[in-house]
DNA sequence: GGATAATCTTGACACGTTTCAGCCCGACGA
DNA sequence: TCGTCGGGCTGAAACGTGTCAAGATTATCC
């Protein structure tokens, strides 16, 4: 079947017998039109099956009902679990989320962007791929709402909803040093995603405060934080003569700490018996692991969810909007992964 | 700062000493027009940052440069890998996807159905809730393309990609029954969803082709697919008295086998000597379990890649389009879950 | 009953594009 | 020299909606 002529605001007021602009205002402010006259038009509605279109509001109104997510990984369950909570507030407000991954990668990022700008969607909510946010500035001044999520903003008159990540590598790095350890390594990567830096920077911050040399930390960096880079920096870890090797592993996330307990499974080698294991997120799965995973949590959909919350309510009020840089606490769970303490040495 | 007023075709045009048409031109068919106006109208565009506002072109041309993606569930790794697949397809296309989580509730489905029926999408890709698909007949009557994701179509005139639930199911349970299994549980719900009556379906029939009565495999209904319906699940099963026990359980996806796995573990149940698992999909995080999952692999990213596609190309040449039902043949990995043969009775 | 107020409704314009009939003008052939 | 051709470009008409000043109708009050 050949879809028929699509049926517009015009059909339905001529079939209701009233101007457009009637039907307009029952669509849009159905309280000042007379409740008969109402009932007519719904009822043309129905009988029609008219549907508005977006595209038309979203050309006289300025900007239209939509916003973008951009992310770094769609199958990180961390950013899956944002996503809902951005879902969840949006949905209420009976918007669209264009979900975008950007897959680390700055072309795709910007080519995403350049998307989204044509789309003229109300705001963005994203987590960079680095810290080139001029690109996040300009579409701002260009009426784009632009949220941080997950990355601290360094410009105050930009939202953002973070986690607070150098606590969350000093909480990590401290478990494993009271529990003995002093060879650790730090796998994560790609050295330009902030979260990577500022979980390496935390960690290095409790071994000041231990009073332990930076050289107890060594820094293995992945091209990208999955679980297949995580396998990889395991066997280079494993590639190192057994008295220097680490006794410690702290990941950036936990699909690397995942890609990690694989291959050191697969090499014969215990966890946490000979090698004890950090990660990153506290994802589902992680406690699911192979060897429960010790992680540090964030609150993964409160992230999305207020980030969102604070993109609505711009674009609601923006006189009245003050900029705001939520910061939220991360906290350690531990697992099996890192229960076995070690006499130092 | 506030956001200046909008640069639009317009402003490009006298900036550049040309008519709106050429503007036009040169953003739709730069073929037609001479080179030195071409790069005129170029060098405006980017001395005034002009974007095109896709919602006027929309509104133009009829529809839009947008698709809706419809899952069950963002926050289960199988869909991700489909969406990363769609997003393949579409983003070489210079598409934009709109991500939609129906999370099983049908009302939620319908609720997004009718904004992307706003947005003027090109077409749906959905796994459909329910078999209700008289909604998604309708849409595709008023001309939005619609291709069922992970599911058959029933309709000739509808595309679909699904893999054969059947098959999958018969390849499991034929696993089990070869192993000596002859009391299993099939943990799996909603049943208001297809792909989880056709794998019971398909576990049933291997069970008749071995000459087993049919009580062999007692059902588990669960109101979710989720981690927390799976835990739950194992516990009814630990429940019955230990002579009627199954010794087997297979479950409709890898998320209710995660939290079966959890939930004997936590009771001191070991798989696979006591009870061997296999559950569905193979999803990463099956390899990396606690005990590694058996599970039955579907090519989830092609799954996405081959949906877009059949739609990309119904748009781009309504009519030499011939609908096609794709089906895929799922496939058995065993894992340690199910590695243990038990003498039958 | 008429003036005024209150409540609804109308109709035209604007939003930023694409499209298309038609105009201009230089080149070419007769 | 004139006619024709065709590549380049123009300008206006749509697309479907929201908005708003102004008009129409009804209610209110003396």
């Amino acid at each position: 079947m050949v879809p028929g002529p699509a049926v517009s605001i015009r059909d339905v007021a001529s079939q209701a017998g009233v101007s457009v602009g009637t039907v307009s205002n029952v669509l849009n402010r159905p309280d000042i039109v007379a409740a008969s006259t109402r009932n007519r038009v719904l009822a043309a509605i129905n009988e029609l099956g008219f549907v508005p279109n977006d595209a038309a509001r979203q050309l006289r109104r300025g900007r239209g009902r939509t916003l973008g997510l951009v992310v770094l990984d769609v199958a990180n369950p961390f950013f899956t679990d944002v996503a809902k909570g951005v879902e969840d507030a949006t949905g209420a407000a009976g918007m669209a989320v264009i979900f975008c991954n950007s897959d680390g990668d700055p072309a795709k990022e910007s080519r995403y962007l350049d998307l989204l700008e044509e789309q003229r969607v109300q705001g963005v909510l994203i987590t960079p791929v680095d810290d080139a946010n001029e690109r996040l500035v300009r579409l701002r001044d260009r009426g784009v709402l632009v949220v941080l999520l997950d990355r601290r903003s360094t410009r105050p008159d930009v939202c953002s909803v973070a986690v607070d990540d150098r606590l969350g590598g000093e909480l990590a790095m401290r478990h494993l040093v009271e529990a003995g350890h002093r060879r650790i390594a730090f796998v994560g990567g790609p050295w330009r995603l902030e979260q990577v830096r500022d979980r390496y920077h935390g960690a290095v911050h409790a071994l000041d405060e231990a009073g332990l040399a930076e050289e107890t930390l060594r820094r293995f960096e992945t091209p990208s934080p999955t679980v297949a880079a995580g396998r990889d920096a395991a066997s280079r870890i494993l590639g190192q003569p057994r008295s220097a090797r680490a006794t410690a592993v702290f990941c950036a996330n936990d699909l690397l700490a995942l890609g990690v307990l694989q291959e050191l499974t697969r090499q014969q080698v215990r966890v946490p018996e000979d090698i004890a294991l950090v990660g990153y997120d506290d994802i589902d799965f992680a406690a699911a692991a192979a060897v429960p995973l010790s992680s540090v949590r964030q609150p993964r959909q409160r992230l999305g969810q207020t980030a969102a919350q604070l993109m609505l309510d711009e674009a609601n009020d923006p006189e009245n909007h003050r900029h705001q840089q939520v910061i939220f606490e991360p906290e350690l769970v531990v697992r099996e992964s890192s229960q076995y303490a070690r006499t130092p040495g």
